[in-house]
RNA sequence: GCCUACGUAGCUCAGUGGUAGAGCACUUCCUUGGUAAGGAAGAGGUCGCCGGUUCAACCCCGGCCGUAGGCUCCA
């Protein structure tokens, strides 16, 4: 038998027969290799481990622990699901079932729901299958076998998607046991390599995604190649699920919502006034150093302007509707954009007056559909982080790079480790229609910002066609504590609309240009800001954000008159401070505070009474053991003057 | 907006065609206790809202409001 010559990912080379598999490669390297081998790609093509090799090829073995071979696993766990559920319901018919990002799912078509008890049966079923360790086989057929082969078998939905393919495209189905799947692949080789996988959520989708077609069920799983990673994204789902800042929220008295006011309306608590009244003098303080000066801004505002700005024809939709005013109509404000550059434009600009740049903790409302409506994240009343930049040409590139540093200050205070700034461009094709034609001056933007984050060192990528219709955007992706990904907030690059408001400055020359006008907003809305802080911290904030920063928990009643003292105390320090004088134990007082997630817990006994001076115990840390007043006032300060993060449970 | 599920005390939840219950929290009393729950008593609800069926509805039916998951990831 004639030899082939086949190329590792590590530029090694060995000989084999003609028609290897990547398999039998993986078995002839070692026989852990072949077990942990899911799927391969042979010249850069992904590809099932099963197919035989037949020339000179560079090939790759992916194993579950990489990302290509972990995508396999999850579609193949989609059809190992698709085949416990024919098995257990022989009328339901299979739709799609693709690999998402850790999750895999598979819609149906099935009479009813699936239940909580339906989704243990399958995960059964499919334990069942996965340890007869089934060959998975891959079969080429021409598009009219196929639709032979489905109409056969009664997969209707299988047989619309073949329809629709390509007719010069050859079909590729999948067979484990009696079930056949129509699918591009790769898959796994057996069924056997499918063990730790668990069925998550079931849930209605619709076919296609489009409303006016049939609902189907969806039921969400999720796999991996060990037992420790199924494990890690169990405990990692939980460990979201106890940080949810809606049920934190609710705990720790910082937001609420109520039937009378109005969905997606939040109502700040006191707990959330403080978080808020402190963001606002962070930014304050951190605008004030940038150049910025503050401005407001009134909540209502005459149509006309949202026409000037082209607001009210692409998203009325998103507005709240008109009211009536004296024969005018006014509507509640979507942005603050608008009044910025009416204050803008309240003088006549020079170079000189130029960055100029205004800030504002501006509220809108937008009427966000009712079901994207979630918690903090998405509601319809908000008070935006939001500040405009007019500047020349020349200025650009320095007001934009600053407006990168404040992100990274923000990202620095806050412990956000993880972030990725997302360039949206402008899609040429669609100029003069989703974009303003002017393509000279989307090429040239879109330069001087690409190179600005180059310059800046700044982590990001880079996305074709999402920019806004007057200008590249940069959205903000931040990652919390534990990992859960969140978009917090926008920057757009604005060369159109200071145009329509005829803003215009002198330069020196004495001739009149348009500004350009950079829209920034690091720390979002307050709603999402805070949605995200109480998750990214899950609820142990630092102790400057803290609602309540110390509780004083008196030994007894005897020591209630010098808590008393240590109280006024550190108010007079502008330390946020509370007494707990139930009639309680310590040890209950304690867990009362550890429950309520208060940063500083000062204990004072008849010991400390008399030495003047307070025991602490800090959360998450423990004891700390006695310390004098005086020194505890200052460290306390220093901490929240620092803005310090708080110690994380490790 | 659409689909499905859910809505009972401040919170978490149980419950029945004959107008309601637990735990925690709250109030009062007893206990004066040293690093995550001491004891007792009390108070607290138009069972989301509106309508219908019924002698009788928190329960059954319909509508509305709200919340959650999904509807965007596409063989």
């Amino acid at each position: 038998m004639s030899k082939i010559t086949i190329t590792l990912p590590d530029k090694s080379t060995r000989s084999y027969d003609v028609g290897i598999t990547p398999l039998e490669i993986a078995e002839s390297i070692g026989p852990r290799l072949a077990q942990d081998t899911f799927a391969a790609s042979i010249n850069g093509e992904l590809s099932d481990a099963t197919v035989p090799i037949t020339s000179d090829a560079k090939v790759s073995l992916y194993t579950g622990s990489s990302p290509e071979g972990h995508e396999v696993l999850l579609h193949s766990a989609a059809h190992l699901m698709a085949q416990a559920v024919k098995s257990l319901w022989p009328n339901s018919q299979v739709t799609i079932g693709p690999a998402i990002e850790n999750r895999f799912y598979y819609d149906f078509d099935f009479d009813g729901t699936f239940s909580p008890e339906d989704l243990e049966k399958i995960e059964n079923k499919m334990r069942e299958i996965s340890e007869e360790n089934l060959p998975v086989s891959r079969q080429e057929m021409s598009r009219n076998d196929a639709i032979k082969l489905f109409k056969g078998i009664g997969e209707d939905y299988k047989v619309e998607i073949i329809e629709q393919i390509d007719s010069a495209d050859n079909i590729s189905v999948y067979s484990q046991g009696d079930f056949t799947d129509l699918c591009r692949g790769p898959h796994v080789p057996f069924t056997g390599k499918i063990k730790h996988f668990k069925l998550l959520t079931s849930s209605g989708a619709y076919w296609r995604g489009d409303e006016k077609n049939k609902m189907l069920q969806r039921i969400y799983g999720t796999v991996f190649s060990t037992k420790k990673e199924l494990k890690e994204y169990l405990n990692y789902l939980e460990e979201a699920k106890k940080r949810d800042h809606r049920k934190l929220g609710k705990e720790l008295e910082i937001y609420t919502f109520d039937d009378e006011v109005g969905p997606g309306l939040p109502l700040w608590l006191p707990n959330g006034g403080i978080i808020i009244d402190e963001l606002e003098a962070l930014a304050k303080e951190v605008e004030s150093r940038h150049g910025y000066q503050r401005v407001r801004t009134p909540h209502l505002t005459k149509g006309d302007l949202y026409k000037r700005s082209g607001h009210l024809d692409l998203y009325k939709d998103a507005m709240y509707p008109a009211m009536d005013v004296d024969g005018t109509e006014y509507f509640v404000k979507p942005m603050n954009c608008p009044h910025h550059h009416k204050i803008y434009d309240a003088s006549p600009k020079s170079y000189r007056d130029l960055p100029y740049r205004i800030s504002e903790y501006g509220t809108c409302y937008r009427y966000e559909k009712s079901g994207q409506l979630f918690g903090l994240m998405r509601v319809r009343s908000m008070q935006m982080n939001d500040a405009h930049i007019y500047c020349s040409n020349d200025e650009f590139e320095a007001e934009f790079m600053d407006v990168c540093q404040m992100y990274l200050e923000y990202f620095d205070i806050f412990g956000i480790d993880k972030y990725e700034m997302r360039l949206s461009l402008h899609d040429p094709a669609e100029l003069g229609k989703k974009y303003i034609d002017e393509p000279k001056l989307w090429i040239q933007t879109e330069d001087v910002v690409r190179n600005a984050l180059k310059n800046g060192n700044i982590n990001f990528v880079e996305i074709p066609g999402e920019a806004a219709f007057y200008g590249p955007k940069i959205d903000v992706q931040v990652w919390s504590a534990i990992g859960k990904e969140f978009t917090l907030a926008t920057n757009q690059v604005d060369f159109a609309i200071p145009k329509r408001f005829n803003l215009t400055y002198t330069d020196e020359n004495g001739s009149e240009q348009t500004p350009l006008c950079i829209h920034r907003a690091p720390l979002s809305t307050h709603e999402r800001f805070i949605g995200f802080l109480i998750e990214h911290y899950g609820g142990d904030f630092p102790l400057w954000l803290s609602p309540t920063q110390v509780i004083i928990l008196p030994v007894s009643e005897k020591t209630h008159e010098y808590a008393a003292e240590v109280e006024s105390n550190m108010n007079a320090c502008g330390i946020r401070v509370k007494i707990d004088d139930r009639p309680e134990k310590i040890g209950a007082k304690i867990r009362h505070s550890e429950l309520s997630k208060i940063p500083v817990m000062a204990i004072v006994g008849e010991k400390e009474a008399e030495e003047n001076t307070v025991s602490i115990r800090r959360r998450i840390i423990g004891d700390q053991g006695a310390i004098p007043i005086d020194q505890l006032l200052e460290n306390l300060k220093s901490e929240i003057k620092q803005r310090s993060l708080p110690h994380r449970e490790s």
